[in-house]
DNA sequence: CCCTGATTCGC
DNA sequence: GCGAATCAGG
C-alpha cells in the first residue's frame, strides 16, 4: 500500500481527530498500525496536541547487536503534558463528596444489561463490543466496550441480543438445566 | 491479557 | 521512505 496524497491526509485527519494508531489503520486498510505510527513520525506531527518540544535522546539498539542487550534504561524525559482528550472544561466543578451514585439527567433507558465499560469511539477497536447504549445526542452515550470474540463486534451477552436465533425452533429437547 | 505510542533499523 | 520488530508503559 502506497501512501498516496489522500490516504496520508486522511491519516492525518485521524490522527489530528484523536484517533488511535491502531483505529487510522483499521480505517486506512492496507496498513498495519506500526506503518501508521511509522508514517505519523516520518511527518513529524506525532504528539498531537503538544506543541512543547521534547527532544528526547534515544540511545538505544538492541537490533542487530553482537552482545546480548544493552541494559541502558535511561528514562531523561518523563515530562509528558497530555492534552489528548478534547472535553469541555468546566472552570469551576463543585466537587461531589458522593461516588455513589451518579444522577441520571438523561431519561436514557436502563439498557444496560452487563456491566458496561464506558467505552467512546475512541476505544472502540474490532475487539471491542460496539452496542451503543444510550441517545447518542447525550453525553451520556457509550458503547459497551466488553470485549468480542474475534471478528465479532459486539461481546456474548450483545451478540445474543444482536442475532436473536430465528432458527432452532424444532428442536428443544432434552435441554436439562 | 488487552491496549497505547515511540524508536530503531533492515529493507 | 517504509514498516516490522521491539520497547516501554497503561
Amino acid at each position: 500500500m502506497t501512501w498516496t496524497d489522500e490516504r496520508v491526509e486522511l491519516l492525518t485527519k485521524l490522527w489530528a481527530d484523536g484517533l488511535s494508531a491502531s483505529q487510522i489503520a483499521a480505517e486506512l486498510g492496507g496498513v498495519t498500525r506500526n506503518a501508521v505510527i511509522g508514517k505519523v513520525h516520518r511527518l513529524s506531527l506525532s504528539g498531537r496536541a503538544k506543541p512543547a518540544s521534547t527532544p528526547a535522546a534515544r540511545t538505544r539498539k538492541p537490533a542487530t547487536a553482537s552482545n546480548g542487550r544493552s541494559v541502558t534504561t535511561g528514562r531523561p524525559n518523563p515530562v509528558r503534558p497530555l492534552v489528548a482528550g478534547n472535553t469541555v472544561l468546566k472552570p469551576m466543578t463543585q466537587i461531589a463528596p458522593e461516588p455513589r451514585r451518579m444522577p441520571r439527567p438523561v431519561g436514557s433507558d436502563d439498557v444496560v444489561v452487563p456491566i458496561s465499560l464506558h467505552a467512546t469511539i475512541l476505544t472502540l477497536t474490532e475487539q471491542t463490543c460496539k452496542w451503543p447504549i444510550g441517545d447518542p445526542s447525550t453525553e451520556d452515550f457509550h458503547f459497551c466496550g466488553q470485549r468480542s470474540s474475534s471478528g465479532i463486534p459486539y461481546c456474548e451477552y450483545h451478540s445474543r441480543v444482536a442475532y436473536q436465533p430465528v432458527h432452532d425452533r424444532r428442536q428443544k429437547k432434552a435441554v436439562g438445566a
